[in-house]
DNA sequence: AGTGAGGCCTGAAAGC
DNA sequence: TGCTTTCAGGCCTCAC
């Protein structure tokens, strides 16, 4: 399951394999993801050579040379893979064909099996304008999720705290997991009420986020130093979970048994003595 | 308008 | 053992 941490792994992994090179072919699965494939997206995106890859949010944007970028999006099982040779695999849905003049060809596949992921091509000029940009909130790794930011949200809405950072239109990035882990990490209570929060609180909530994250990146990255397989394999920061997936455990802090509630229809964990309400 | 529920989709895991 | 059901997750659409 791709998270934020995760893409920007695949993300610095692209964009050391697939800079200049250029898309010689591109071929689709006949199956739709979340959204169709363009059909004109294939006369657009051939002979562009890729002159940078970076993330927004969760998704994956590639720059061409010829005003064209190719938005990726992993959903939640995902994976883009790189090889020297293309051989076919069960719910690959893009393959694109890489050439440069310095190196041998290579083959860029997206496969998704549950299809929640999706890729389209854009000119560049239109994506911060763009539907899928357009409305999105602040970077949590970004100076513009300040403080401040947070606690103004907070006041503006009428949600429980941990349904507002998971809120793409608040801030972006922070995925089911990371949205508990944040809350423990803040010793913030995942049910209150976004307005019950203090300014202190949320500036703690704001650094336990980016920790968090910071962290989840350093350890996705750790396992995919090499390379010369790109993968969208999970990193190691599943060990690191203090709540995540730990009901009936004891606490690491308090040892006191970790508890969940199902907030918006997502499991949420939490340790009811270091997260009093 | 803002909010929350439901749906998309497959495969692993749990339940029977 | 083999079948069925549940759950996971991001993000969109759609009622209230």
């Amino acid at each position: 399951m791709p998270e934020l941490p995760e893409v920007e792994t695949v993300v610095k992994g692209l964009r050391r394999s697939v800079v200049g090179y250029s898309i010689n072919s591109l071929h689709f699965s006949s199956k739709k993801l979340r959204l169709p494939f363009q059909l004109d997206m294939v006369e657009e995106v051939i002979g562009g050579q890729i002159i940078n890859v970076y993330r927004k949010a969760k998704y994956i944007l590639i720059n061409l040379d010829n005003g064209i970028s190719l938005v990726i999006h992993l959903g939640m099982s995902g994976k883009l893979r790189a090889s020297s040779e293309y051989s076919k695999q069960k719910h690959d849905h893009a393959v694109l064909e890489l050439i440069s003049a310095f190196s041998p060809s290579l083959y860029m596949i997206l496969n998704d099996p549950r299809r929640f992921g999706l890729i389209i091509a854009i000119p560049t000029a239109e994506v911060e304008n763009h539907k899928l940009f357009l409305k999105m909130g602040a970077e949590p790794l970004d100076a513009e999720f300040s403080s401040q930011y947070l606690f103004n949200k907070c006041q503006n809405r009428v949600t429980t705290i941990k349904n507002l950072i998971m809120d793409n239109n608040v801030v972006v990035g922070v995925g089911n997991i990371y949205a508990s882990e944040s809350l423990f990490l803040a010793r913030i209570n995942p049910l209150i009420s976004s307005k019950d929060l203090t300014y202190d609180e949320c500036k703690k909530l704001v650094l336990s986020i980016r920790s968090t994250l910071n962290k989840a990146i350093e350890s996705g990255g750790s396992t995919l130093r090499d390379y010369s397989q790109l993968s969208g394999e999970a990193g190691r920061f599943q060990h690191l979970f203090k709540v995540y997936g730990r009901k009936g455990e004891p606490c690491y802090e308090c040892s006191t048994l970790i508890k969940s509630s199902v907030i918006s229809g997502r499991n949420t964990y939490y340790c009811p003595k270091c997260q009093k309400i």
